[in-house]
DNA sequence: CCTTGAGTCTGTATATACTACAGACTTTAT
DNA sequence: ATAAAGTCTGTAGTATATACAGACTCAAGG
């Protein structure tokens, strides 16, 4: 017995997939959400699938996925997918947060090196500001 | 002679400071570049400060400075600025960027880690989507 | 039963930082 | 003279949500 069959409302399912009340509604606006059945009263009526699929976007999401590459994994998830594929996404997310591993690093050094020229104090001469004005 | 009084086209000067020609326009509008003199015929005519200020901003793009913190620091060049407040927007800044690298770094470790024990190949299991699903 | 507060509904606006396009006009080149 | 290239404006789209207004419904207390 994986999950019980329970229901949820909106501010439910929110809290306990930990994602913002609002986010719900716009994931299933962009379609990586299933539109849930509605009560009588208009009420949105969620279940624990809904639930599994919100925390795996979720956790997605902490990894680096974009919404797109989520809506493919889910996606694959629904049809058949062959585990080369998800492996291949999984592979280009790495080296695309390497890349930007290595964009902040060099930011950080860079700033870092003319923050440290800066004398500081009340003067209006600033070794940043002549720094960014470099020809 | 620091810089001659040339005058630029808007895509003269976006060649120039290495930015989007549709990029300028924008900048005009959020106010980061001041709105340049137009020639008869209604198009705008760039100055060198113009050009000074558009790589200005690029630079402090490139050092990952919001919008809104570059317009601060064009404030204070404008005005008076004591090179302290420069400062400290800096070292918020590298904070901020460190806080990213390590966010990144997690990420990256994680992602490889599961990628790690996908096996591959076309079995419709794979230890990627099961992690996901984890509860 | 009535009121009040909380929850939900919809559509739309905001934020960040751009990028792109349509339709009209001007300038430049052949 | 004509065609290509550049410029103008306003607006829409990208990604990823978050927030709010105004209407409606529900649950609890007196």
């Amino acid at each position: 017995m994986a999950s019980q069959k329970r229901e949820y409302t909106r501010a439910k399912i929110a809290k306990a997939a930990k994602v913002n009340l609002e986010t719900v509604r716009f994931y299933e606006k962009i379609g990586l959400l299933p539109n849930p059945p509605r009560a009588a009263n208009g009420y949105r009526t969620y279940s624990s699938e809904h639930l599994k699929r919100l925390n795996f976007i979720r956790r997605g999401r902490e990894l680096g996925f974009s919404n797109a590459e989520i809506g493919n994994l889910l996606k694959m998830m629904d049809g058949n997918y062959a585990c080369d594929q998800v492996k291949n996404i999984a592979l280009v997310n790495v080296s695309v947060i390497a890349n930007k591993i290595a964009d902040l690093t060099r930011m950080k050094l860079t700033l870092e090196a003319i923050a440290a020229e800066c004398r500081g104090g009340q003067t209006p001469e600033c070794a940043i500001i002549d720094k960014l004005l470099e020809s």
